[in-house]
RNA sequence: GGGACUGUGGGGUAGCUUGGUCCAUCCUUCGGGGUUCGGGACUCCGAGACGCCAGUUCAAAUCUGGCCAGUCCCA
């Protein structure tokens, strides 16, 4: 197996060759942006998906999933959403060989889909408020290159939709998506920033966006969610409106939350290393790996041993992967590092005999394992695991972020600017050449690295109605 | 929308300038056998490719044209 490109010099090769050799997908399907999800990637989604649901059905949001196909007649009626996604749309025209009345839309996103159905479903306040989510498949016409994971034409997506009885339900309704995506990343031992998108680059048809960014590296950005308040910007149009206590007709307040298998990507680009991907022990396709070292010598012992451990993991709950292939063992420890896998169990001769096995994590912390303290051990080791790839993590995190105080300084920075902002699309704009990116916003919920209170806008020199802002290059 | 570049087994490549020495090189991969197993084993046998169509030529992976696919840059 020939050696991964080098991370930090070329980033998007090494990249393309983790998520290819540790088989998490196939992107040799005959269309751009679509790839396979080959079944080591499938079960990595699945446990993610499975964090997703969890957090949000804790915040009280429940599950439903809509069709895929709209009418074009529902699909346009926000001009501002329409105007958006018009250039993404894949069409349906035709059933069989018959054109097709109203052409149909593969939901690039399902506002349109939900909210004429919405309007049914609401009608008092008592049916507020109402919080929904599905998880289904989203298409987009990208023309831009794709990259399995971080830009695809058929996006697997998380999205939540909610109706609230006014402006501020709607804001704390957003408060609490923030609450369960900290969870969210905490699982995934993420560490991101929340940042209020500027007016110019909100979701089409919202009242206002915060974006979750992480850095990847060179000044890069990933943006792995969002959420927005749409106000009564849909309620509208689509005739979202409820009987109030009072007796008086009003539009609800809706809010938006999501997420996609960028987080996927997101995990391999900031967790993996030049041995290859690394998944935390939430989403691991296998928490634990098993590799007997079979030996003229041992006979049969560490095999049968190897499988008496894993039965009893198994049934302790821990997804385990016994490899008993006849590689050898030093390719079996180079394969399942490559792909990630959070800890490894060895079983020779000398743990057989000695009844306790050798356990590596993915970092390289190597100690034994007593056969009689197995359940316990394992749960204590990935636990050190999770914290110390959060602790990797969040150091790189820090490293990627650079106050400066010159718009020249942000040309060419390989980190993610911080800098003082007054406020204005004109300085924004500025700001944006000069990074030969993006100004991403504001952040909502503190700095990524300690600095003051904010100096003049970098772009006018103004000190009135500064904050403070983040720049950089979205991938 | 404009420009540039690239298509060779499953993956990565050599060969292309100067057509023949190429029923196409090497690594990896895959199938079978033997031996082995404490960090990418060795060995034997076997499998697998010139994007598509046309043209030039005695002869095309190589030259020409069109098409298709992909990549990068610019708007």
């Amino acid at each position: 197996m020939a050696d991964l490109p080098d991370k930090g010099t070329a980033f998007i090769d090494w990249y393309l060759a983790v998520v290819e050799a540790a088989e998490l997908t196939d992107k040799r399907y005959g269309v751009k942006g679509m790839n396979i999800w080959t079944p080591y990637g499938f079960l990595a989604r699945r446990h993610l998906d499975a964090v997703l649901v969890r957090e949000i059905e804790a915040t009280g949001s429940q599950p439903v999933e809509f069709p895929t196909l709209i009418p074009e007649t529902e699909f346009a009626k926000e001009k501002e959403h329409i105007k958006g996604f018009d250039e993404q749309v894949f069409w349906v025209t035709k059933g069989g060989s018959s054109t097709l009345d109203v052409p149909l839309v593969l939901r690039p996103t399902s506002e349109t889909a939900i909210y004429p159905v919405f309007a049914l479903w609401v009608r008092s306040h008592r049916d507020l408020p109402l919080n929904l989510y599905q998880i289904v498949n989203v298409f987009r016409y990208e023309t831009k290159t794709t990259r399995p994971f971080l830009r695809v034409r058929e996006i697997h997506f998380f999205e939540e939709h909610t109706c609230q009885v006014d402006e501020a339900h709607a804001t704390e309704r957003l408060r609490s998506n923030l609450g369960a995506f900290r969870q969210m990343a905490a699982a995934l031992a993420l560490p991101y920033v929340a940042v209020r998108r500027p007016d110019w680059d909100k979701f089409p048809g919202a009242h206002s966006s915060v974006a979750f960014d992480i850095p990847v590296g060179g000044g890069r950005t990933l943006q792995i969610g969002s959420i927005h308040h749409y106000r009564d910007n849909f309620a509208g149009p689509y005739g979202i409106r409820y009987e109030a206590v009072d007796g008086s007709q009003k539009l609800v307040h809706q809010t938006t939350f999501g997420l996609s298998e960028r987080l996927l990507g997101a995990v391999v680009a900031v967790h993996g290393d030049a041995k290859g991907a690394v998944f935390p022990t939430s989403i691991a396709p296998y928490e634990v790996v098993i590799v007997p070292i079979p030996s003229a010598e041992a006979g049969d012992a560490p095999l049968a041993a190897a499988r008496e451990l894993a039965e009893r993991l198994r049934r302790a709950g821990r997804r385990v992967r016994l490899d008993d292939g006849d590689e050898r063992p030093g390719a079996k420890y180079y394969r399942w590092e490559l792909r990630g896998a959070p800890l490894r169990l060895e079983v020779g001769r000398r743990e057989a005999e000695g009844k306790a096995a050798t356990a590596v994590d993915r970092l390289g912390h190597r100690g034994r394992i007593p056969f009689d303290a197995l359940e316990n051990d394992v749960a204590r080791r990935l636990e050190e695991f999770d914290r110390g790839l959060a602790a990797r993590a969040r150091a790189a995190f820090e490293e990627a972020f650079v106050l400066v105080h010159r718009l020249s300084e942000l040309a060419g920075s390989t980190r993610v600017g911080v800098l003082a902002w007054c406020g204005s699309e004109e300085c924004g704009h500025k700001v944006e050449a000069a990074v030969e990116g993006a100004l991403l916003g504001t952040p909502e919920e503190g700095l990524p690295i300690p600095v003051g209170e904010p100096g003049p806008c970098v772009g006018c020199g103004s000190t009135a109605g500064v904050r403070w802002a983040l720049a950089g290059r979205p991938l």
